[in-house]
DNA sequence: TCCCTATTTATCCATATGTATCAATTTTGA
DNA sequence: TCAAAATTGATACATATGGATAAATAGGGA
C-alpha cells in the first residue's frame, strides 16, 4: 500500500477520467485513452473500476464532493451574515469552483442533453437535490428582497446557473475569439463581480481585485 | 428529381441527423442510427454526404441559416424601432428559435467543450461571426443606455447567451424535476419575459401572453 | 526465505463503427 | 420505348472499443 501522498494507479485513473470525460463526454471517451493519459495499462481500469460506467460515476461523485466542500467552506460564518452577504459568499465560491473544475458542469451538461440512462442516476443522486436546494434558495432570496421578484424563480434559477457556468464551458471560444483566458484569477473575479452585479443590482467588491472603479458608484440601499 | 415538397432521402437524413447529433453529439452518434431514424439504408448516407463529418457540417449550415432567418425576420422594421425595441425584437426571436431548434446550440456546445478539429471549422464559419456581431451589439446597447454598463460587455454577452439558451438545453431536467415543459409556448414566452426583464430592468409585455400582472408595474423611463 | 495476496501487464474476443464496393432498382430524357 | 443516369440496397472490411482472462510481478508477513 502506498503512503497515500503520491498518486496511486486508482487516483491517476480518476484524475485522467475527469479530464477526458469532461472534455469529450462519455461516448467520446475510451478507456484506453483514459489509461494512456494516466500512464497505466488499460487493463488496470477493469481492476480498479468495474466498468467504464463505474469510472464515470466515480468522477461525478468525486467532483460533487469537491463542489460541496467548496460551496460550504464558510458555512460556519453563514449565521452571522445577512442574506445578501450569504449569497455573495456562496455565489463566489460556486463560480470559483466551476473555474477550477469545469469538468463537473460539462459532464452534467453532456448527460442532461443526452438524456441517457446515466442521466437518471445523475439526476436522482446529484442534480435533483442540488436544483431543489438552489431553487428554494432563489425563492427565499426573492422573498427577502435580495433577488428581484419580477422574474419567476424557476427561470431565474436556470439563468443563474447558466450565467455562472457558461463562460467556463465556452472557455475555448472566448480564448480563440477574444484572447481572454477565463480561468485566469482576475477574469474569474471579474466574472463573479459581473454575475453579482447583475443579480444584486449593484457592483460587489471582492477581496483581491477592486473592480468598483470600473463599475461605478455603489447605490444607496 | 423530387418536387421538393415531400421529404426525399437527403432531407430525411438531414432531419434525422439534426435530431441525433443534437441529442448525443458527434461521437455518440452513428450513421446507422441516423439512417434508421430516417428510415433509409445506411449506405445511402455515403451517396448523399461524403462522410459522417460532412453530414454533421450540413446540419450546422442548415440550422444556422434557419437561425439567421428567424432572428432577421423583422429586419425591415428595425429602422423604425428604438434600440430598446430592437433588442426586444431580436431577443424574442432568438429565444423562440432556440426553443424550436435546441439542436443548434447543443451541437455547438458539444464541440466547444470538446475543442475538436470540427470546432475550428465551426468557429471560423459560424461562431466567431455570430459572437463578434453579438458582442458589438451588447457594447452598443450599453452605450445607448439600454443595457447596464456596470458589467463588462464580454461577460454580459456570455451571460446573455447562456441565459437565453440554457433552460432549453436543460429541458429534460426541468421536466423531470419540476414538471415544466419549457418548450410549451407559454413557457417560452415566459422565459423571453424573464430574460428581458433581467436585461432591460423592467418587465416586457409580449403579444400572446400578458405577464405584466405577475411582473409588477412598468417603471417610468 | 517462502507463501499468499494485491496489483499490473499482456493478450484475446465479440461487437459496433465508418467507409468502400458493387449490384439492384428507379427515374429521367430523347 | 429504351438506354443512360441517378439513387438505393446489400454486403464486405479494417479498425476501435469495452470487457474478459490469465500470466507476471510486487509486497508483506510468517
Amino acid at each position: 500500500m502506498s503512503t497515500g501522498l503520491e498518486l496511486d494507479t486508482r487516483s491517476k485513473l480518476l484524475k485522467a477520467a475527469v479530464t477526458v470525460f469532461g472534455k469529450v463526454g462519455y461516448a467520446g471517451a475510451s478507456v484506453r485513452q483514459i489509461a494512456d493519459l494516466a500512464g497505466v495499462n488499460h487493463g488496470s481500469i477493469r481492476y480498479h473500476y468495474a466498468s467504464k460506467r463505474d469510472l464515470w460515476c466515480a468522477c461525478i461523485t468525486y467532483l460533487s464532493e469537491l463542489m460541496d466542500a467548496a460551496v460550504h467552506q464558510d458555512e460556519a460564518q453563514w449565521a452571522s451574515m445577512t442574506p445578501r452577504e450569504r449569497i455573495i459568499n456562496v455565489t463566489g465560491h460556486y463560480i470559483r469552483f466551476n473555474a477550477k473544475n469545469p469538468e463537473l458542469h460539462r459532464m452534467v451538461t453532456f448527460e442532461t442533453i443526452h438524456e441517457s440512462e446515466r442521466f437518471d442516476w445523475l439526476n436522482e443522486n446529484y442534480i435533483r437535490p442540488f436544483s431543489g436546494r438552489a431553487l428554494a434558495s432563489v425563492a427565499l432570496a426573492q422573498e427577502q428582497g435580495v433577488y428581484p421578484d419580477s422574474i419567476p424563480a424557476l427561470n431565474l434559477h436556470y439563468i443563474n446557473i447558466a450565467a455562472t457556468t457558461s463562460i467556463f464551458m465556452m472557455a475555448s471560444e472566448v480564448q480563440k475569439n477574444f484572447g481572454v483566458d477565463v480561468f485566469a484569477e482576475i477574469e474569474v473575479e471579474r466574472h463573479i463581480n459581473a454575475v453579482l452585479t447583475w443579480l444584486l443590482g449593484a457592483p460587489q467588491v471582492q477581496e483581491k481585485y477592486d473592480f468598483i472603479s470600473m463599475l461605478g458608484p455603489k447605490p444607496s440601499e
